[in-house]
DNA sequence: CGTCGGCTTGAGATAGTTCAAGAGCGGTGG
DNA sequence: CCACCGCTCTTGAACTATCTCAAGCCGACG
């Protein structure tokens, strides 16, 4: 039902302004998903688990550049069999109606987050987006929170530098909001106090 | 074919959380979309002018909220008869998810302005982006720009303030980009120069 | 066990914010 | 029709969160 793919750490799938003639499932690792101006700053617009779907689009070209994060398997399907297959499916039509919706959500909430949010909130805010991904998954659940990307990966999301995003999570831990178990692995002590910090504060 | 309603400057046509059950079309008047922080900080997610569709939602509940920049003239519908309706119309569902699709490709290149532009490339962003919306409708094409919006939703669309708002459009008038022929009115001198601003200016 | 590359920490620079006046426009009433 | 008023916009000056540049650190890997 599709040809299987491995890619290597920091290979790409597609590059923004690719032609968009195939449609991937992750199978296995995850990706990161920016695009870049014209001087080489880059802004990640999302990250990609195993089980999400990547490449599904309306237009020709593809919007954004998708790496590999670590080592990643995937299943593709020429975009002509997946576009055929949809047009036969009027239930598809309304899944990828609701994905895109979805999707859009999570993009308005990331303005808020680009444009309102100071550093330490943009950090908190990010660490429960994780953690409440990883919570819906079977395996990956509990208060610990995987980081498969680089300190570089998450300030290019987060909108700000490598250097303050280190900054922010040397604050978390002094404060005791998070520990670090290993460089790419958080641990949640206190995942209200980091709600409190995601959304601005106690602030009354 | 539905109700018409007109409301007044700074009138809410529904706040983020209402429960969704109306859809709309703007047909005179432009509205702004915007979600707050709890402290009060907003992040604007759009404007809309007429011929604008509203309300559209797979969700319950609205997202943001959306209120008046002038009078505004507007038709709606219940939306569970539009929901009836789009059931019965597969061309809509497709319809429905090209539109998602291009607010989304729209958002993506928004969170790369609030991520990594710098405020005067952020303002020649929009200023280019409220023209090349203008130059597709009939009546409002040409080098003027009329900015429905005051500096404030302007700031709080591209994520600074209404003072580096009012800065930011100093330098370009300083710089001969455009002239204000009134304070809501832009006259656009050098397209080509905005443009380069916009992307980051020329380096090499 | 040593090296390399990413991460952390520090110190100084800066773009943008905040706070504070003034200026200009549009609306109102004399 | 003009003068006044209020509000938004502009400009200025000081402040600050974040960036930039520069070491050291540390963990992973050979």
């Amino acid at each position: 039902m599709g040809w299987t793919l491995v890619v290597t750490p920091g290979q790409a799938l597609f590059h923004e302004g690719d032609r968009a003639d195939r449609v991937f499932t992750l199978t296995n690792g995850c990706v990161k998903l920016y695009k870049l101006l014209p001087d080489g700053r880059r802004q990640v617009t999302g990250f990609l688990f195993p089980g999400d779907f990547l490449g599904v689009s309306v237009f020709d070209e593809h919007a954004f550049t998708a790496e590999a994060l670590g080592e990643c398997q995937l299943c593709w399907f020429p975009r002509s069999r997946f576009d055929r297959y949809v047009e036969t499916q009027p239930a598809m039509e309304r899944e990828l109606y609701r994905a895109a919706a979805h999707e859009l959500a999570a993009a308005q909430q990331q303005l808020v987050l680009l444009g309102r949010k100071t550093a330490a909130e943009r950090l908190a805010s990010f660490v429960l987006e994780l953690a409440d991904k990883a919570s819906r998954s079977p395996e990956r659940a509990g208060r610990f929170v995987d980081l498969p990307m680089s300190r570089s990966d998450i300030a290019d999301y987060l909108g700000i530098t490598k250097e303050t995003v280190s900054r922010a999570l040397s604050l978390f831990k002094s404060q005791r909001l998070i520990r670090l178990e290993t460089l790419n692995r958080i641990e949640i002590l206190d995942a209200e106090g980091l709600k409190d910090v995601a959304d601005g504060g106690l602030e009354f």
